[in-house]
DNA sequence: GAGGTAAACTTTACACTGTAAACTTGCATT
DNA sequence: AATGCAAGTTTACAGTGTAAAGTTTACCTC
């Protein structure tokens, strides 16, 4: 039939197709990312997207891949711009971890939408412990020498993360492109101001 | 809305649906409620909650404000049945918090999964005032006389909403039903320690 | 090169979902 | 009693994910 030069084979379609998925999630939000939507704007038949990613789950966890990556960013982004003390240094990431999900609200709900074990079923346990890093990192100058940095790490994550989370949700009013957490953010990161850098032995 | 005290055919649907939302939650989890299943719980045709409830949202709405009500009253129980002094009640909200979540996963998702534009939509804002309160209250002692009262209270709002999301997504384990949070939570909400209680002037 | 094989996609089909409109039934007010 | 209206049902439809089978293309072996 149609003997024009249409390559059956895509050559690039698995990145295509999760460009496409994070410019659907930019448009119509996290319940717009659809198999079919995602394949037609690739220019791919429905079907093809779940053939590369094993089902919508799979589609889901490759952009979740790719938005761990910018995640992370993000919050090396701030901190680099930012004041180099511990205390400022832990701030920044705070001030990054809430504008990424100002700027990518969808794709923050996406990766956060895995429990933990889908996470590893589908392999996003490194991207997403490469991320973790960035806020361990920032944490290590508040814990002495010898103890469990556990305990302050899950601090820190739980006052950021709850703080974004609600932020998007619009809980405190709408949120604020420019200035992701206002000033507002601020307040909530002094809690952090009693935590005192541990000595180097 | 008025429940409408006259029961034309089936009697209490209303409320049949809204208890058979809350079983298949606790069943199959937040992606298993459809509107289908509800009705089919109920023994009623699939169109009857679309009419009741005015589309899914509006199902999931009226399940959310018996969340919130069954939320509240853990955070209230929890208090209670704690310690008296100003920061033991504020752990205890927390407690209280986090033991909402790990008994009723689905049903928390689901209170939480309403962006603030679409709760006040839904007349949901009465029932996340009232559990906020209980929230609020428990602050109080901690906020200084002419003080703005919110930045504490998101900080710790933000604290025990980002710990209760992370834990039950299983990432620091599987969450455990006997002793929700577990000594991690304690751990966590020790950064409450530094709080100082106001004046009376 | 010829032939075979596997991967990359398409086509087709199906079950399930939400929504809308038309239809039926039964209570209630006038 | 007659009419109106609320409560449910029936029917229909577009969109979704998934599975199976079919088709095309690239590659590999002989």
């Amino acid at each position: 039939m149609t003997t024009s030069a249409k390559p059956h084979h895509h050559g690039d379609l698995r990145n295509a197709l999760i460009r496409a998925g994070i410019d659907i999630l930019e448009d119509t939000g996290l319940s717009g990312l659809t198999l079919r939507k995602c394949a037609a704007r690739a220019g791919v038949s429905h079907a093809a997207p779940a053939h590369h990613f094993d089902g919508v789950a799979g589609l889901k966890a490759a952009i979740a891949e790719e938005g761990f990556r910018l995640f992370r960013n993000y919050m090396l982004d701030a901190r680099t711009n930012g004041p180099q003390d511990p205390l400022g240094r832990l701030n920044s990431i705070g001030r990054g971890y809430v504008r990424f999900g100002v700027d990518n609200p969808a794709l923050f709900g996406l990766i956060f939408s895995f429990d933990w074990v889908t996470s590893v079923q589908h392999g996003l346990q490194d991207d997403s412990a490469r991320a973790y890093q960035v806020l361990r990192d920032s944490c290590a100058p508040f814990v002495a020498p010898g103890e469990d940095p556990f305990v302050l790490e899950t601090q820190v994550w739980s006052l950021i993360h709850g703080f974004t989370t609600l932020y998007l949700s619009g809980r405190f009013g709408p949120p604020d492109a420019d200035h992701p957490g206002g000033v507002l953010l601020q307040g909530v990161l002094g809690l952090f101001a009693g935590l005192q850098v541990a000595s180097k032995t």
